[in-house]
RNA sequence: GGGGAGAUACCAGAGCGGUCAAAUGGGGCAGACUGUAAAUCUGUUGGCACAGCCUUCGAAGGUUCGAAUCCUCCUCUCCCCA
């Protein structure tokens, strides 16, 4: 595996790369469609691949652990055999499951006993089992095991679940060091910066992070629920820690514009499940800006979702149908939301590169943001 | 022809003398959603000069301090028997 730091905007930290993998080569800066299950919902592969034109995916260890089970998708020879995509995936560790399924979970002295919010059968899991899992499952990159702290977040407990992340993350490297893939390839572990809302914690975790020397690095624990003004301002103090010439991944981010900051601020990596979620909610991310294409508004217009955007969907479909979909709660509905929502994100992520290669990021930025604040 | 049941807000359907502008579903409208417990959740849904007032429970009369609820009559619907 491998990183390349091709281009640099002149006016920020914005860069443009290349991530190398044994499935294939991811363009930076990167959006990763979130498949939490092993599938990207109400989207096939071929049109995650071929109308969207993503170059890697995620999924999660926690739900692909609980069903069908590692076993089944270990002995299907991997994540990549069982669900058909053949590119890059990522697997996030649970991490995130410690925050989300708060009231089902333990701490233990080592590890964190989880309720299933399937069946509610326990389960353990320690920093060495999630790496093992994710050897089995044989994702490109695999996330170290770390708790998401809430926001708010009271500084004691921010340090003190900062303190256990990084204890965490030693286990995991020492666990990653000691095995092998299942499946016959490269897998990378990516350590997470924690430390909430904090300055001082931020810094002491990026720190700490940087000195793992691990192939890429992320930031978690921001966009769940604080001020932007704030994530913006950890992501700062953080990215100007972390190693300048690894991949950076900022966790769960974001918003159209949320993204495109974050990209300034020398981020390389997203993830998130607004454009997929969302779209299945009715909210579409357009050219012209963010619509509810449920609103009554939509209902005689038939222009084309999207005129100037890259899925045929766009121009396939107009509003006034989709809307009809929605309301007359068609599955179809969810599947065009989606692939539509998904290009468009993609296509900014590849604007964004094109912009940085050509040193006019920063200007194009500041006129795309314009137009994600207005609500058509 | 005989016997019975019923008409309530956009729809279905509770209510059966005051705490009813009227339960609950559905539908409509709007909002939320950031490493997915989410094809989910929340709010709202008679009018207005909106902590109050006005007009509503098939129509018209009546009883009562007070009626969607009781009485009379009218109109319409459904069911059973022949």
């Amino acid at each position: 595996m491998d990183f390349t730091i091709t281009h640099r905007d002149p006016a920020s930290p914005a860069r443009a790369g290349r991530l190398y993998t044994d499935h294939g080569t991811v363009d930076t800066p990167a959006f990763m469609a979130v498949g939490t299950a092993g599938a990207v919902k109400a989207l096939h592969v071929r049109d995650l691949r071929e109308s969207v034109g993503s170059q890697i995916m995620l999924s999660n260890t926690y739900h692909l652990f609980l069903r069908p089970g590692v076993d089944i998708i270990s002995r299907a020879g991997g994540l990549h055999h069982f669900n058909g995509w053949d590119k890059p995936i990522l697997t996030d560790s649970g991490g995130y499951q410690i925050y989300s399924l708060a009231d089902m979970r333990k701490f233990t002295d080592d590890g964190v006993v989880f309720q299933s919010h399937i069946d509610g059968s326990k389960h353990y899991f320690t920093p060495e089992r999630a790496i093992d899992i994710q050897r089995a499952l044989g994702a490109d990159i695999i996330m170290a095991f770390d708790e998401c702290t809430p926001y708010p977040c009271d500084y004691d407990y921010a340090k003190k679940s900062m303190n256990r992340t990084h204890k965490w993350l030693k286990r995991c490297m020492d666990h990653f060091a000691q095995t092998e893939c299942q499946h016959g390839y490269t897998q990378a572990l990516f350590p997470i910066v924690q430390g909430s809302i904090y300055p001082d914690l931020r810094k002491e975790s990026a720190e700490y992070i940087s000195g793992m020397n691990a192939f890429g690095n992320a930031i978690g624990g921001l966009s769940v629920g604080e001020p932007a003004r704030m994530m913006y301002d950890m992501t700062r103090d953080v990215c100007a820690i972390l190693p300048d010439l690894k991949p950076r991944y900022l966790m769960g981010v974001g918003t159209p514009a949320n993204i495109l900051e974050s990209i300034a601020l020398g981020v390389d990596m997203f993830d998130c499940v607004m454009p997929t979620r969302n779209g299945r909610n009715g909210m579409l991310f357009t050219s012209r800006g963010i619509i509810n294409i449920k609103n009554e508004k939509w209902k005689d217009d038939f222009s084309p979702l999207d005129p100037v955007g890259t899925v045929f969907a766009d121009l396939q479909y107009t509003k006034a149908f989709l809307r009809h979909l929605f309301v007359a709660k068609e599955m179809l509905a969810a599947m065009i939301a989606t692939i539509h929502n998904l290009g468009f994100y993609i296509w900014m992520m590849r604007e964004a590169r094109e912009q940085i290669i050509q040193g006019t990021f920063t200007d194009w930025k500041e006129k795309m943001i314009k137009q994600f604040m207005q609500r058509r």
